[in-house]
DNA sequence: CATATTTCAGAATGATAAGTGTTTAAATTG
DNA sequence: CAATTTAAACACTTATCATTCTGAAATATG
């Protein structure tokens, strides 16, 4: 009963997500988010509760959407050092490239929500133990020194990926990326 | 001749630049510029033409001084391998970390003026040449392979540099950093 | 078809933003 | 000390923000 909603809520999200990507949590107006997404100010208060709800949300979807990514390389079997080049040798820069929406929301650490700085944490987190395992098993394999510090490495890589994903906005270019990623995995795992 | 201004200049930028370093260009307000800085209104738009102008003051500022910082290690006489890892091996972090200011800064490419963007672009190439100049200083003193790729090796210190300080904001662990930077630079330089 | 229910569109609201003006105070100079 | 100049203090204006409200439109149900 009732009149049908003219929007739907996964493509609503997903512009949020992308306009946030975009402008950060305090650049992105509530006009410029009614009129990208469609969805009406009532609407919004109602599915969403305010713009926080919203670009909480939008965080999450994103962090899905690069977890699903990440275990495409990273989650593979059987997992190695292969994984994890594959993983940073299909980064792609392109020139209007605003970086990753997630590190882009740690710098507005002082603007954010306690919850929305958790789940970058947590994020972290979770793709710096993807990294492990995948060295782990490496080391197990005998492609990596044992006298490695792994959790060190996972680290580094974690830095590495957040790295590029800064770098590349002011210097989005692709082959110097790849250059610098071959440069760096080639030192860490030699 | 006139009243006498009772704020000092280089002391108002140092607290803007504090303040746009951890609230970003949008979430500095102004009501909070005027109350940190002490400066008031009137003199703050004399002065610097508004918010656009007082942030591309402060974040010149924040350049400048992280250009003097840099080369206290970077810019030492012999140039070579010691003078990166002393850079890297001093960073630090505090539970209240908040990132740098020009990383920070690069988040908001789609909020702030063109060239505030570019500035931080040149500084990003500046200290890049510094690692080159290092990178090309050992390699003449034999302490890096002459094989290595040295831009690229200098575009992967710049960009581990840019993700330390990203990755320290969610995890401002200083040991887990050494730990990083130790794996990171071995790598690279072995 | 009538009524209840839900959404839509956008105006209204209240808070707060950036930016301006006006008055008062302090300092310089002749 | 009078005239002039500069800055401080803060009220004011205008714009824009997030949020709420209102009435019309659409749909389901009896």
């Amino acid at each position: 009963m009732g009149r049908k909603r003219t929007y739907d809520r996964d493509e609503v999200l997903q512009r949020a997500m992308n306009l946030f990507w975009q402008k950060g949590f305090e650049g992105a107006h509530l006009n410029e988010i009614v009129e990208i997404t469609g969805l009406n100010r009532f609407s919004l208060y109602k599915e969403f509760q305010g713009k926080e709800g919203l670009f909480q949300e939008a965080l999450e979807l994103y962090l899905r959407q690069s977890d699903d990514y990440y275990a495409q390389t990273l989650g593979r079997d059987p997992k190695g050092l292969g994984n994890i080049r594959d993983y940073f040798e299909a980064i792609e820069f392109s020139s209007n490239y605003h970086g990753c929406f997630m590190v882009n929301t740690l710098s507005e650490k002082n603007i954010i929500t306690d919850k929305a700085f958790a789940a970058t944490r947590e994020f972290t987190m979770k793709t710096q133990r993807l990294y492990l395992s995948n060295l782990k098993s490496a080391q197990l394999a005998g492609d990596l020194a044992p006298a490695k510090n792994i959790e060190a490495l996972a680290g580094a890589l974690t830095a590495l990926d957040q790295g590029l994903a800064v770098y590349g906005i002011s210097n989005p270019d692709t082959e110097q990326g790849r250059a610098m990623v071959k440069v760096t995995l080639d030192g860490l795992f030699g």
